[in-house]
DNA sequence: GATGAATGAGGATTCATTCAT
DNA sequence: TATGAATGAATCCTCATTCAT
């Protein structure tokens, strides 16, 4: 009869905004951001579509949230000391820790590159992503200065797009890439 | 009402036809497909909804023909003499076709990546895509092997997979992306 | 368990009422009836949209409640010795208790004049109105005739007029609006 | 079998868009802009609530409209020879002029004050409405001042608030309210 | 061939109200 | 008494597509 304390409420909220979230992440993986609609998750999640505007403002906001979500868990797993400087061991350990968060968050990173292409909608994320970019780069460059490439530049970026590019076939078809073996002789090419 | 007329009305169908592709393309590549109205199309190349209608059935087969189009040019560049085999004057014909194309239609590529997270639009040229990635991969990884790389069908996906990456990289930056001497480096290590 | 606790209670409970009665017609003078969400309004006065719910039946009968205290204090500063005849005394005494109620319940009549002009609001209030002015006027005609009015019906009609418009345009510009110098003239004009 | 004409077209669009505004206007005076849906409208005109968007970008473009017609029509007939000026003739005839407009115009009228007091729709007209006013006062007080009244800006305020309240009056019961005599009654206070 | 008015199903969002606790 | 999560009908608006001219 007493009403609920604020900490239910708050585990509450927490549960099923957690919900909406992985829900909608589903969602927007399998069929695109545009073609699922707020009646889609509600009805998935098993909420009313009220609820939901109860727990996010917008379409918007709801995909800007699921987006921040996924790139703090994936800058956590950059430079984890924070030094600003990569060792060979921390290089690794990004590489091993990006592909293992490819592997286990597949929809998100499906969201992540079809998002990247629409413009109205990767504007919410754009300032995130370049902050977060800009220093990965040249802390690559440096990286790979030590590691006595010739041109650690150029190779930087043939590192990054052949990870992103990785990561992109393992998304389109995860059954068959062989992610693993790809994966270690990365490692064996780069960390050696 | 001679034949020349009639041959004059076909061209001007088929100028017509390419001027809506041109225009829809254009709006696509820096939209996104589903932001992209029909309406915005017909403004912008200047002719009435109707029209469209008059040349293409949907906006699906609008976007499908596109595709097809785009896809067709790429194909073309790729195992010129049509036996099956790549020699290395081939591969790096085909290297820098891809990446000349590429360039000059980064509007056609941004449309295919962006399409390739909407299983709606990409079911439209799946089966194109399918019947074009299997032969290129065993190609690719035999010419690698016959260039003596030790794990070709691995080194195919990381060659692959840079591919991928490098037209990613620089369809999202083309201003700042050094592409041409990224590309030099790929084919002084893949087809030395 | 006393009966000084449920006269607490009951207190409170009055004072809350009220509390939500002066919330609900502040927000629904500045942002008018329909614009004045239930959420906005508890969260306002602080409390939850459940408890308002426990002291009113609906949005309407809170409006009507509000309408009503409003109309019964204005009602009570009209012929206040009831017995249907008004002295100069009187009307003088009701112009500045009226103009009196005006400014100090502004929002009061913002309120009153916005419903004026929904019926669907307005239906709750309409046949006190309509019990209110008619002998409003009838009164006004005699006190008019009494005063040697030529036209006393169509001059209760302009003195109407007069004081609605005021009170309106006073309503509208509260900082600017010279209230009480009009005032006074309009009881020099009909109270001499 | 050939297209309409440019013409047709603009009449076509000039007469829905008076039908659209005609019906909107009916519906808004009879239940209140927020009570009145764009289903509703559409409905009562006839046409689809597409169509309705075709020719109106959102509900307060259109009451935007409606209300700068009904207001333009209004400015025309205060101080027709545009000198600033108001001579007796002119004062009558802005009477006469705009108790017309009233009378012909109820429903603009009641949308009008409604609308004055719901903030968010009102400020799509303030500073036309702030245009209006403040010019039409002083030439106002000027005329009562040629005219020989003793404090012309106070009666400007009485002379100004009972042409409100006549009209409001007149607006809320057409049907009983003797306008035309209250009208020249004014009229033979104010342009002796 | 060409036009753009017209349709209507569908999408995002709002909000009065209910109810379990 | 008091809370706020939850509902769902209703609202504004969009857009691919059709069709009379």
């Amino acid at each position: 009869m007493s009403p609920r304390t604020e900490k239910q409420f708050e585990e509450i909220r927490l549960e099923k905004q957690q919900l909406i979230m992985d829900t909608a992440l589903q969602l927007f993986a399998e069929y695109g951001y545009k073609s699922t609609t707020i009646s889609n998750i509600a009805k998935k999640a098993g909420i009313s579509k009220g609820l939901l505007y109860n727990y996010f403002e917008s379409k918007e906001e709801l995909v800007e949230k699921i987006l921040n979500d996924g790139l703090n868990t994936m800058m956590s797993t950059f430079d984890p000391n924070q030094d600003g400087v990569l060792e060979k061991e921390e290089m690794e350990f990004f590489i091993r820790e990006t592909f293992k968060n490819v592997k286990e968050n597949q929809k998100f990173w499906k969201l992540y590159w079809s998002i990247s292409f629409q413009p109205d909608v990767f504007k919410l994320i754009e300032k995130k992503i370049d902050a977060l970019l800009g220093p990965m780069t040249k802390m690559t460059v440096e990286y790979l200065r030590k590691q006595g490439f010739e041109k650690p530049e150029i190779e930087a970026m043939i590192f990054g797009a052949a990870l992103d590019g990785i990561a992109l076939d393992y998304i389109m078809k995860p059954d068959i890439y062989p992610i693993d073996i790809v994966l270690e002789e990365i490692i064996a090419r780069y960390c050696k």
